[in-house]
DNA sequence: GGACTATATCCCTATATTCGATTATTAGGA
DNA sequence: TCCTAATAATCGAATATAGGGATATAGTCC
């Protein structure tokens, strides 16, 4: 129970919130997510480690970037709360600004122009016919 | 998404994580969680009026007892959060003791009798196929 | 009205969380 | 090797949260 109560820590912060939102477009390293929410450098690194810390994301390494993804199967409300988010991202007005700030900002190379990497959030359900399909990115077939 | 963000505030922390999982049998007089909890009431009182504040619960007063139980549709989130609360209670330990002992509770009139009242949680999820029979109770039709 | 019970609230202290600002680390390129 | 960019880690202050203990409120029964 430890885990889960670890997940809704880590989701009980506004700032955390919409990190997480952003990543069920796809990983993002740390300047990505800086430019979209317009916040200190240290603010979101800090954030991050405690997402990570609590077993919300994993990390990869490239050269001097450092990508962000949504974690797998570490934990039951991890699952659930992944399948909320890709369910309410369409819904709350500030993570559609959000989420459209993001894709203004891959276009322009604004930033430090992060691989169009592939999309990694893609809960195995297979085994839990509580979610169909919900966990899947928009467009994004099975 | 501020009261998805309460939502998980109000899941961010053990104790009123035990109580939701509680309440996720029936609705709940303050002494039955005070005793299968083994807490003081002060400190079981508080809890249940952050989660109300945050939106996660409802009261019904009857005569002196006042029973709490999960709120539906307030939120979003607090859709997946009774899923995921419906769907991990069989799974964690300490979430399977503790409702041993409210069970046991009740049969033996140790504390404030409540009455045997219907099961209230049973989330509307008909313009939602994601949660196929997810947030019924166990053993309960449709 | 008075006693009793269930529940809520208040006060105070301890602890945890968040933040801005600064400094450290690590990788890549000249 | 030096410089720079991206990211992490540290420190101190401000704020928020949780807990115990005591008290207040609100029904019920006599």
């Amino acid at each position: 129970m430890d885990k889960d109560l670890a997940v809704f820590k880590a989701c009980s912060d506004a700032t955390r919130l919409r990190i997480l939102f952003l990543l069920t477009e796809r990983e993002l390293c740390v300047c990505e997510i800086m430019a979209v929410l317009d916040m200190p450098q240290g603010k979101i690194s800090r954030h991050l480690a405690v997402l990570k810390q609590y077993g919300l994301l994993t990390t990869r390494r490239d050269g001097v970037w450092i990508y962000y993804a949504l974690a797998r199967d570490s934990s039951i409300a991890l699952k659930y709360v992944t399948v909320y988010l890709v369910s309410a991202r369409l819904v709350h007005e500030r993570v559609l600004a959000d989420l459209d700030r993001l894709r203004g900002l891959a276009g322009e190379g604004k930033i430090c122009v992060p691989q169009p990497s592939m999309a990694v959030l893609q809960v195995d359900d297979r085994e839990d016919p509580a979610m169909h399909g919900q966990a899947l990115l928009p467009g994004e077939g099975r």
